[in-house]
DNA sequence: CATTTTTCGACTATGTTGGTCAAGATGAGT
DNA sequence: ACTCATCTTGACCAACATAGTCGAAAAATG
C-alpha cells in the first residue's frame, strides 16, 4: 500500500518549487540538497514531471525549474496519480484506470473498495501544495492542526 | 497504491469461509472454484492465514478450512495488514511498523500522511466480514447502500 | 490399506523499484 | 567565439517483490 520513493521524491520536489516561488528558477542541485534526494534520480523525476505539465524548466547556466501553476491549484493527489498511477486499490473503482473485474455486479467487495477510494480521494484530491505550506507555517508558530488527535 | 493479488485472494477466501459458516470445513478446491483463485496459490495463502490465526484447518478426507473466529470480530483491515503489510503509505505514520523519517518533526507532509492514514483506517478497520456479508445481502434485495453516491 | 485432503519447502519467470551513467543540447556571461 | 553551468535523454543495472507452480509427505476417513 505504500507510496514509492520516486513518488515521495516528486512530491517533495514540487513542494520545494512551491515554496521557492520566485521568478528565478530553482536548480536541480538545490532541490536535491534541500529535500535530500539523490540528484541523478531527481533529474529523471523532474523531467517526468515536466512531461506531465507540472513544472517548467529553463536550460543553460542560471537555469533550473519552476512550478508550472500556482500552488493553490495543484493538488497532492494529482502528482501522486501521475507518478504512481491510480490511487484506488483495485482497478474496478479507479476513475483514471477503470476496468471491470470478473465479478460484474456480483462482487462482495465493491462497496468496500468504493468507500476506501472515496476516503483517500477526500484527502489527497482536496489538499493542495499551498495547504501544505500553510500547515508548515502554522506548525512552526506552534499551532497544532486539527489532524492531530 | 494497489492491493496485491495475493491479498485480494486472501480477503475473498476469508469471505468464502465466513459465508460458509457451518461445522463442516470448506475444501481448498471449493474456495478456489467459488472465488476464482488459482488452487496451488490458494494453498499457500490459506496456510499463511492459518499461521496468522485467522483460519483453522482439518486434514485428511472430508477436511478443509474454517474461520477461526466469528465474522463479526474479523475486520478486513486485519487481513490486509497481515498479508500486505502496513496500510499506511509511509512508515512514519504506521502503527504496525512505525519508523521515524529523516525529517524529525520538520516534515512538510507529516500532517498530510496522518490524515490519509486515518481516512483509510476509518474504513478498513471498521469494516468486518459480517458487514460485507450484510451488504451483499442488501444488494441482492435491491437495497443500495450509503456508499453509493 | 486406499483415498482424499492439507502441509511444506523449494523453485521460477517476470516485472517493479530505485537508482546510476555518459553524452549531448542549450543558454548566459566574458 | 569560447566556456561553463545546467538541463535532456536514453541506456543500463542490481536487488527485490510478485504471482504463481511443483512434488512429496503427512494425516484422517472409511
Amino acid at each position: 500500500m505504500s507510496v514509492s520513493s520516486k513518488c515521495y521524491y516528486a512530491m517533495r520536489a514540487v513542494y520545494a518549487l512551491a515554496e521557492h516561488n520566485s521568478p528565478e528558477p530553482l536548480k536541480i542541485s538545490q532541490i536535491a540538497e534541500r529535500e535530500m534526494i539523490p540528484i541523478r534520480f531527481l533529474e529523471v523525476i523532474l523531467n517526468q514531471l515536466k512531461g506531465g505539465g507540472f513544472v517548467r524548466s529553463k536550460r543553460g547556466a542560471e537555469g533550473g525549474y519552476f512550478l508550472a501553476m500556482p500552488a493553490e491549484e495543484l493538488t497532492v493527489g494529482a502528482v501522486m496519480r501521475f507518478v504512481d498511477g491510480p490511487i484506488a486499490m483495485v482497478d474496478c473503482v479507479s476513475q483514471s484506470r477503470h476496468k471491470e473485474c470478473e465479478f460484474h455486479g456480483e462482487c462482495h467487495f465493491f462497496g468496500f473498495w468504493c468507500r476506501v477510494r472515496q476516503a483517500m480521494s477526500d484527502v489527497v484530491d482536496k489538499t493542495t501544495f499551498a495547504d501544505l505550506m500553510r500547515e508548515s507555517q502554522e506548525r512552526k508558530k506552534g499551532y497544532v492542526g486539527d489532524w492531530s488527535i
